[in-house]
This record gives C-alpha cells, sequence and structure tokens, in this order.
RNA sequence: GGCGUUGUAGCUCAGUUGGUUAGAGCGCCGCCCUGUCACGGCGGAGGUCGAGGGUUCGAGCCCCUUCAACGUCGCCA
C-alpha cells in the first residue's frame, strides 16, 4: 500500500507551480473572501505574501467551515496544489500560477471587525492606526517597512562584523549631565533622592570604550531625549552608534560611506554612485542656504548683491555693500506664469521662514515684471538674469539679509520651490557629506562661547592654539551624511588630551566644580591613557524612512509615539499607584494637567 | 507655549447662500450565485455632524470656548 505524500507546512508567498500535487499546509489570516455560494475563494496572508484558497461543497466539511470564516479570522488549511485553470492565473501575485484546494478547515481564532480596513493600504485617521498598531502592522506597508528596516540593520551588523568591530551594549540607567536636550529621568528606589538619566546618545560610554581598549564599536543603541516630536523626531530613537581608534577624519568618513553604499545596496539593491559628494558647511550655506542640503534637484542660490550697488533701495544698498550681509536669489522655473496672488502667497511663506519680505522678478514673454517694478531698470535686471541664468518664463525669489539669515531663508525658499514643482522625488537617494562646521557659535544670548555640535569635539589639528585667541575661527573634525535634505546623522573626531578637554569645558562656562560633578568620571578617565578616537551616529529611524519613501519615521517603527508622546495603544504615560511612589519617596505637586 | 490644517456612518469622504427626513463608495448583516481575485446581484442595519455654549423662527454650515489628531516654530549640547 503506498504512503501518503507528506504534509509539508508551507508560508503563504512561498507556492509555485514546481509545487502542483503537493499536500501543504498553510497557516494565517483570511485576507478576503470571495463567496460564489457554491464555491469559496480565499486569499490566505501571513508576512511571506497571499495564497489563494478553494473550497468546493464537495469537501463537506471544510466548506462548512469556510463559509463562516471572515476577514481577520486565523485558520489552519490542508489541502493540494494545483495549478489555476487556464486563464485564471493572477499575475499580481507571486502564488498567482497555483491555488490550493482546500480539504480541511482548522479555524485558530475569531476576529472581530477590524475598526478600519487592513487589507488595503487605504490611508486611515493614524491614531487610530496607533491605537490598533497590531492591525496595522499587518498592513502590506507596515509589513514592507519592518522588513526594509530589519535588512538596513542586519546590513549594518554584517558590515562592521566582517570589519572586526564588537557590537556592545551600554546602559540605558546613566548619569544625568543636563547639557543638550531636557533628559528622561528614571527615579532610584534603593538610593532615595537619587535619579538615574537615560542616554541621550552613548556618547560618553563608546569614548570610554575606546579608552577600555576596544578599538572599533558599534551598537544599536536606543536613545531618548525629552523635546516635543516632530516626523522626524520621536522621544525614543535608535541610532547606529560607531566608535574607533587610531583614526583621522578620512578614516571614518571613508569606512561610513562604504557602509552607507553597502547598506543600499544589500537593503534595497541601490548603487549609491560614488564618491559621495563633499561640501564644506560653508559652502553648502553659500550654495544651498542649508547644512544639510537636499542635492536631489539644483537650483543653486544665487549672490546678486553686485547689481544693487547702486540701487536706490536703501536696504538692498546697505546689504549689497556690506561684508555680512547677502542678497540672494533663487531661480523659479516656469514662475513667470505665476500670478500676483501666487507671488503673494510666495512673500507670506517667505515671511513664515523668517524673512522681512520677498522681492520677486519674473520674466515673462514680453519683458519683465517685478514687485518692485519701479525701482528697477532694464540694465539693472538684465544683470540680475545673467548672475542668475533665469531663462525666459522663470522667476526670482530674491531675499537679503544678514548672511547668516538670507541664507537660511533662501534655502527654505529653495526647498519650497523644488517640492511645488515636484523635484523631491521620494524614490531618489542623493547623499552628501558636509564638513568642516566652525567648532563652536555664538550663544544668541549671553554672546559666549557655545559647541556647534557638541563639547568632545576635536578642532582642526594644529588649531588648539586658536581656542583662547580666536575661537569662532576654529574648524572642527566633524562630520555630517546627508540624505535628500535630512541629516541621517553626524560624528566627529573627539578630544583625547584631557587637559584640552578640561579646558574646552571651561570655555563654555563651565565651573571647576561643575565639570567635577558632571564629566569628572570622563575626565578621570581621559588621563589613563586615551587613544585618539572618532566616530559617528546615523538616525536609523531617519535612514529607514528614507529607504522606505516615507515622510514620517513613524511609518518605521512598530509602536511609535503620538506628537504629545504618547503610546495610544498601552495609553502611556498613564498614573501609578501611590504605593509605587511612595516607595520611591516621591510626592506629586499640583495638579495633574487632564481631569 | 505660538501658528496652521483637520474633525460628518466602522473606514475614506461629499454636504450649495443657514431652510423639509444629513448623503456616496467601501465595510458590516441577510438572501442568491461553481472560476473569482477590489467577484457579482438583491435587500437591510448603521449618525451626540468631536464636545460645550451662543446668535437665529431655524445651525453640519455663523460666533465664542474647549478637546483631539497631524504639520510647524520654539526646543532638539
Amino acid at each position: 500500500m503506498p504512503s501518503l505524500p507528506a504534509v509539508v507546512k508551507r508560508s503563504c508567498g512561498a507556492l509555485r507551480a514546481a509545487d502542483v500535487g503537493a499536500e501543504v499546509e498553510l497557516n494565517g489570516w483570511i485576507h478576503r473572501r470571495r463567496d460564489h455560494g457554491g464555491l469559496i475563494f480565499l486569499d490566505l496572508r501571513d508576512r511571506d505574501g497571499l495564497t489563494q484558497l478553494v473550497v468546493d461543497p464537495a469537501e463537506a466539511g471544510a466548506f462548512a467551515q469556510a463559509e463562516a470564516l471572515r476577514n481577520e479570522y486565523v485558520v489552519r488549511v490542508t489541502g493540494t496544489v494545483r495549478h489555476r485553470p487556464a486563464g485564471t492565473e493572477n499575475a499580481k501575485l507571486a502564488t498567482g500560477e497555483v491555488e490550493v484546494a482546500v480539504s480541511g478547515v482548522v479555524l485558530l481564532a475569531r476576529a472581530e471587525v477590524p475598526p478600519f480596513p487592513v487589507n488595503s493600504d487605504e490611508d486611515v485617521d493614524e491614531s487610530l492606526r496607533l491605537e490598533y498598531r497590531y492591525l496595522d502592522l499587518r498592513r502590506a506597508k507596515m509589513q514592507r517597512n519592518l522588513t526594509i528596516r530589519h535588512k538596513i540593520v542586519k546590513a549594518m551588523r554584517d558590515f562592521f562584523d566582517e570589519r572586526d568591530f564588537l557590537e556592545i551594549e551600554t546602559p540605558c540607567l546613566i548619569k544625568s549631565t543636563p547639557e543638550g536636550a531636557r533628559d528622561y529621568l528614571v527615579p532610584s528606589r534603593v538610593h532615595r533622592h537619587e535619579f538615574y538619566a537615560l542616554p541621550q546618545s552613548p556618547q560618553i560610554l563608546k569614548q570610554i570604550l575606546m579608552i577600555g581598549g576596544i578599538g572599533r564599536y558599534m551598537q544599536i543603541a536606543r536613545c531618548f531625549r525629552d523635546e516635543d516630536s516632530r516626523a522626524d523626531r520621536q522621544p525614543e530613537f535608535t541610532q547606529l552608534d560607531v566608535e574607533m581608534s587610531f583614526v583621522d577624519q578620512d578614516d571614518v568618513t571613508s569606512i561610513m560611506e562604504e557602509c552607507i553604499a553597502y547598506v543600499w545596496q544589500r537593503a534595497l539593491g541601490h548603487e549609491i554612485p560614488r564618491p559621495i559628494p563633499r561640501f564644506t558647511y560653508a559652502e553648502a550655506q553659500k550654495r544651498f542656504g542649508s547644512d544639510k542640503p537636499d542635492l536631489r534637484f539644483d537650483l543653486e542660490l544665487r549672490d546678486v548683491a553686485g547689481a544693487f550697488l547702486g540701487t536706490p533701495i536703501k536696504f538692498l544698498q546697505e546689504h549689497s555693500t556690506s561684508e555680512g550681509s547677502r542678497i540672494v536669489a533663487v531661480r523659479y522655473p516656469g514662475g513667470a506664469s505665476l500670478s500676483r496672488r501666487d507671488f503673494d502667497a510666495l512673500t507670506e511663506t517667505a515671511k513664515s521662514f523668517g524673512a522681512g519680505g520677498l522681492i520677486w522678478l519674473s520674466f515673462p514673454a514680453d519683458g519683465w515684471k517685478s514687485s518692485i517694478q519701479k525701482l528697477l531698470d532694464d540694465a539693472t535686471v538684465a544683470t540680475i538674469q545673467e548672475m542668475t541664468g533665469a531663462d525666459e518664463g522663470d522667476a526670482l525669489l530674491l531675499v537679503a539679509g544678514s548672511a547668516l539669515e538670507a541664507s537660511d531663508i533662501a534655502g527654505k525658499l529653495r526647498l519650497h520651490v523644488g517640492e511645488r514643482l515636484g523635484l523631491r522625488d521620494p524614490a531618489a537617494y542623493a547623499f552628501c557629506w558636509v564638513l568642516g562646521f566652525p567648532l563652536f557659535e555664538r550663544d544668541p544670548e549671553t554672546g559666549g562661547v557655545f559647541p556647534t555640535h557638541h563639547p568632545f569635539t576635536s578642532p582642526a589639528p594644529g588649531q588648539e592654539g586658536l581656542l583662547e585667541s580666536d575661537p569662532f575661527a576654529m574648524i572642527a573634525q566633524h562630520y555630517d551624511l546627508v540624505l535628500n535634505g535630512f541629516e541621517l546623522g553626524s560624528g566627529s573626531i573627539r578630544i583625547h588630551d584631557a587637559d584640552f578637554q578640561q579646558k574646552i569645558f571651561e570655555v563654555f562656562g563651565l565651573s571647576a566644580e561643575e565639570i567635577e560633578n558632571r564629566f569628572g568620571f570622563f575626565t578621570k578617565a581621559l588621563r589613563y591613557g586615551a587613544p585618539p578616537h572618532g566616530g559617528m551616529a546615523w538616525g536609523i529611524d531617519r535612514l529607514a524612512m528614507l529607504a522606505c519613501g516615507e515622510t514620517s519615521i513613524r511609518e518605521v517603527i512598530a509602536f511609535p509615539k503620538n506628537q504629545v508622546a504618547r503610546d495610544l495603544m498601552m495609553d502611556a504615560p498613564s498614573p501609578v499607584a501611590p504605593a509605587q511612589l511612595n516607595e520611591l519617596a516621591i510626592a506629586l505637586k499640583g495638579e495633574a494637567k487632564k481631569p
């Protein structure tokens, strides 16, 4: 007596023509049901895909079961793989050549009618998606995004493993060093009235790992910052954190550049053109009005101050000669067809970016028009047109002000124009490096010295002496990796000289006591043989977001928080029992925010 | 904390100048249907128009307050 063929458990995206004849078991969710009365089609779904099941009334038991199935019911079916009848194949499905003729159905779980469709990616109010995140996660987009994110992180781990890096976990309960963002605090039960802080990044810890002789470190690290959320910012987020000893800036940027190319290749099958272009901070500001330029489109900023040297317009005249000023033009291709109203709206947009106003100049076929028509002459306009390369049919948006302000506003207008013209293609990837940042900025309130990035960044070799004489002239050994106008991450060569690090803290106005209390453990460590070191950290959420063509990192995080840092599924944060507070020696002050 | 957008059926949305009983598609429920794959056909249920107050003979629509979501500025060494 011939033995029956073994039943093999398969996933819902696996079956092909070659499997015809096999006895299989499939487990999954009912994606959709097409009940023809005498014949029932079911699409069965798991993370791997969809398989069409056919239930014939001849299989009486299975048929009775199938009639009661609804969307999102969880079932196990057994049956035989067979070719679909000629002409009924479905090219849209990977499994579309075959179907499973069902002989047995086991209902594993019923499901309530979902509050939004699970079997389509139709836009649904995000708070509803987050409340029922487990349903949202079943949808195709989230399954795809989380898969891409996994591939990205896997590629990172592989890349650094192949290059002899160690992945090392650093603690989440650490010391609060209140600089930068607000800390999330965790009360200590054992030590009454004392608190841990959750790390804003493992910065100091990875530097200490270098002092600890680890040499090459990487971590997929969770970071916490108690600041207001944005589409690309969450209270907790994930970084690829990397640090290396005995390296210079070129060593770090080249290995990280190799890494991003490796990741994009492995996770997306996309080849990044290399070398990735590099800009100095000053150049990026000048040409794109941003320290994170979006290079998916051109429309570089043009300086037109030279055209206004003899202008009767006083503020333009001033900005045309003042050393710290710029008059910047943004070209708007095809902008000559815009109406007066459109230009008014653009002016409002510019104001929302912080501009005092906006001068526009357009070049329709029959001459030129401008918001300062009466104050311009043909010769000036011709000069401007030549300076900017504006063609007939274009418009120019002009911003004047301090170099920093004018650049910033013009940079935002450039993005705005790019957006309106559809030049910011979510499927395109334009990377660049930005280097040569100033080490310090002037504190706008006190006028004091303030680190552009963080106080552990080393100045360019040989510049240490400028610290006392001209700190604002110091250039940082700092580098940002930028993708499509987003800062993916930044890194630097760190200070490894304890005395110099001490001096930097002092320059920021920290007292010896404050330095000791906050960073004493760190400056002490630096005194015990700290190797030169440097590294980088990338925002994995942003990276995954851009890789997925999304506009919010919430689309690549399984359980994100909403804009006011609330988890809508668990309803966290929440009040805790008085007993818990007692144990922590915590008393609550004032009224709760909400009744 | 400021500014902006949105809030109408389970979902996505429409709703005119303030005027009768608030609509559509999808979903849901029932019946029919043996080759569909966004199956199809017939029938049905389903509404605190975010909430509260006001103006009005009359409010989904106008006004005030408020709540929520999203975007953004501040903030994010």
